[in-house]
DNA sequence: GCATATTTGTCCGTATGTATA
DNA sequence: CTATACATACGGACAAATATG
């Protein structure tokens, strides 16, 4: 639950109406379902066992269908039903194609917005102190949320919600792909890359700090691809 | 009321057999009357009455109004009911920094994705080619269109999924903002950007490319909302 | 401020069409 | 090809929230 924390940044926006329908609950309870793991990818979700077991109608059902659908997290298949959404090597290609693209344009950018009266790396430096903190200690799990607040935070710099909102959904579906991998191998190396590259930022080195992201994207995909494709899986009792 | 009760189902399966779901079919009809201008921003679609008019049920409608607010079109306050989305200044802006990041990096790494054997450039060509004869005839509808193809062909080029999902979503957005100005006004002055743009690529310039389309976006931007601050709006009939 | 009417949110039962064994 | 399972779509119902007088 630690886990959504930006989230309510985006919640935030649209704060005039912070009551969630049950449609956004059992919304909520699938994603959790998913992105930890316990739906593995392919998996096809049932209506009426879902609607059954989480007691609620098929109708209100399909409406958290549909939330978690235009997250990427599930497709949907006319007349056969919802699954869990399989990437494939092309889509962690796409994703992190996107990732460059906005990522580096906000980090190239960081000039033009700056000054909003309080300190706009807080969050940033705080994701970076806690990544290293939890390497200290191993614990993966808390490394890679670190992780992925860093580049949510570093998105947020720019001030866009639109932007924000596309690097969520992208970072949600990045998570399919870790299932099965080991945390440590996922997150570990970038600890100090994202000290490095905050560094550059802090030092209003944004030229330079762009430049060191897209090669950090760009190993982080070709990472991410041969863990997917090594044979030696972790099962991880959850 | 059961008179023609096997009238409307033959009619609804005769008059296109369809793979799409109904709810897709009903969202398709919505979308082409708000993007028309049909339904101004600000319009509340009444479950019933839309419900009535359209011969679906209510929840069919209600999945159509799912599929068009994840679109951005439609907007959701609960117990309140859907809305035309009504964008604001802010959306304006937001819209166009999204559309600068992407399409920007797409024309800045064109070299990189280099040659797939076809002509990568053959459609861009024939927007800007439909653009120029549209406005020789005056014709600003088709200007418009060619406008939008143009920018989407453009992302395009990137050969991503994701890309092109984004851009759709954010040029649809956009023509919300269109509503009540003339279509002259609008996309009259970028048939020859456009053109200089296009001469750019085709002659490998991507950096100057990228720089021009900054700017074209800037000044695109300005002028949209100079737009829509002018209280001189034109009452076309459609 | 209160009472009423309207509309949305949710659920159910059922009928029909589609995909798959 | 038949049979089965399931998604799709409908219409009705009631509760809850909102809008209206």
């Amino acid at each position: 639950m630690s886990d959504d924390g930006w989230l309510q940044g985006l919640a935030a926006g649209a704060a005039e109406l912070d009551r969630s329908s049950t449609a956004e609950r059992v919304a909520d309870v699938l994603r959790r379902r998913v992105t930890e793991g316990d739906l593995p990818p392919g998996t096809r979700l049932s209506e009426d066992q879902l609607a059954t077991v989480l007691r609620v109608s098929r109708n209100t059902l399909r409406e958290a269908f549909r939330l978690l659908g235009h997250e990427g997290l599930l497709v949907h298949r006319l007349h056969r039903g919802v699954f869990v959404t399989e990437l494939t090597d092309e889509d962690l290609v796409d994703i992190y194609r996107v990732r460059r693209a906005i990522e580096c344009d906000v980090v190239r950018r960081l000039g033009e917005v700056a000054g909003t009266g309080t300190d706009p790396l807080r969050e940033l430096r705080a994701d970076v102190e806690a990544g290293e903190a939890a390497l200290e200690r191993g614990d993966w799990s808390a490394v890679g949320t670190a992780n992925m607040h860093f580049h949510q935070h570093l998105v947020a710099l720019a001030g866009s919600r639109r932007l924000d909102e596309t690097t969520a959904r992208l970072l949600a579906e990045l998570r399919l792909a870790f299932q099965g991998a080991a945390p440590a191998q996922v997150h570990g190396p970038y600890v100090t890359r994202n000290r490095a590259l905050l560094d550059l930022i802090t030092a209003g080195r944004t030229e330079a700090a762009a430049v060191e992201l897209e090669e950090y994207l760009d190993v982080s995909l070709d990472h991410m691809t041969s863990l997917r494709h090594d044979e030696h899986r972790w099962d991880e009792a959850r």
